[in-house]
DNA sequence: TGTACATCAGTGAACGCGCGTTCACTGATGTAC
DNA sequence: TGTACATCAGTGAACGCGCGTTCACTGATGTAC
């Protein structure tokens, strides 16, 4: 997940005139780093611009509105969980050993990209659907998923529901992802072997029919 | 969940003199009116000393910072949590069944009180362990699952680990419970029935071993 | 029963901060002729 | 090739707001004698 848009940045040996040059890209890559090193709390308009070396008003040449910049990066981290699941399952054919990498990929990335994950699902955008990139981001990794699962569901039996299949494997892969970011899996709860995150994903999805 | 702690209001008749009464029980009054009503990022101590009718700095006589404050409500959620989970699973003995009801519970208490379970799960109180009361609520919760599905693991397999069972268990609700209440379960993934949420949580969990 | 006094639970003003957004502006760029 | 000019992408000041917390204070209560 650690990105960068290649560009020039800010303060770079262009000569540091009035124009920017690619400001777009320079918000959006200063907004990552506040992400990941302060967290979704600390992402304001101003802190971008800050980071970036411009004025605090000069984010509104380039989006709407806050929001706006937090949909690009949180469409982004739908691509990135995408990438991950997928990186996982990288020549697994078995459906259901492929299903288990990809729900490995989706809590391995959440573990490695927590402030992501609280963006991609938080409250800080409202009305996420207004954000025609970012609903078809989330819908792909939900997609790459239920592709997997549907596999396993008629295998197992013809007559199975895929949909509410898929709906399970996303829930407990995304629920044991959320219980770990949000610190609520301690030592006790695991009677002190506590195993390494893949390992641990692995022994929650084999749970599943 | 709705919940009031019986004693005056701010502003009832008792002819409103300089001391309260019951400051701190109207303080988590007034906190969960909020909470309930316009969220957690509403969630201040200003506008619960507002809503209380008292001065500002008044929570200070009854808590250290606004983070006990918090605490003291999210415990009262996770006290709600289980006994919503509870209430489903009465008179059910059944291993699996019983299972199956706790879960409901879990997951229609969450879509009862999204800003409950916000609150509960989000880092709006940073290190929730200095809080033993929480973390007693939080095991309580917990520990409720976990002896059902301790259950149901031991009646199909002597062999079975029971916390990897518990843990799964656990993940798959609060998944199911926080993709809903975040929204990104829409009618598409659904196929356009949309089950109602018990029903819904039951053919959820039905996929599990 | 009356009273001095310690303690408790409030108040009001202030500190110092950060936020999203709007406004009128200006410097830089590139294009039509 | 040179230049007038429209447009674009920045700036800086300001509006109006809310926050957590501290401080010195005061009104109310209850208890020891």
């Amino acid at each position: 997940m650690a990105k960068s848009n290649g560009t020039k940045s800010a303060k770079s040996g262009d000569s540091g005139g009035y124009h920017h040059g690619n400001l777009r890209a320079a918000l959006i890559d200063a907004a990552r780093e506040i992400l990941v090193a302060e967290g979704v709390s600390a992402l304001s308009l101003r802190a971008v611009a800050r980071r970036a070396g411009v004025s605090q008003t000069a984010p509104y040449r380039h989006f709407a509105d806050k929001a706006a910049l937090l949909a690009e990066l949180a469409a982004e981290g739908f691509r990135g969980l995408t990438a991950r699941m997928e990186a996982e399952a990288a020549r697994q054919s078995d459906p259901k050993t492929r299903w288990q990498a990809l729900g490995r990929g989706y809590v391995l990335f959440a573990v490695e990209n927590p402030t992501f994950l609280r963006l991609m699902f938080g409250p800080e955008i409202p009305q996420k659907s207004a954000y025609p990139e970012l609903l078809a981001a989330a819908e792909a990794a939900f997609a790459a998923l239920a592709g997997a699962t549907d596999a396993v569901a008629a295998k197992r039996d013809a007559s199975a529901d895929g949909r509410i299949a898929a709906l399970a494997a996303w829930s407990i892969v995304h629920g044991l992802a959320n219980l770990l970011i949000d610190g609520q899996i301690g030592e006790r709860m695991l009677g002190g072997k506590v195993p390494e995150i893949g390992a641990l994903t692995d022994l929650i999805t084999a749970t599943m029919k």
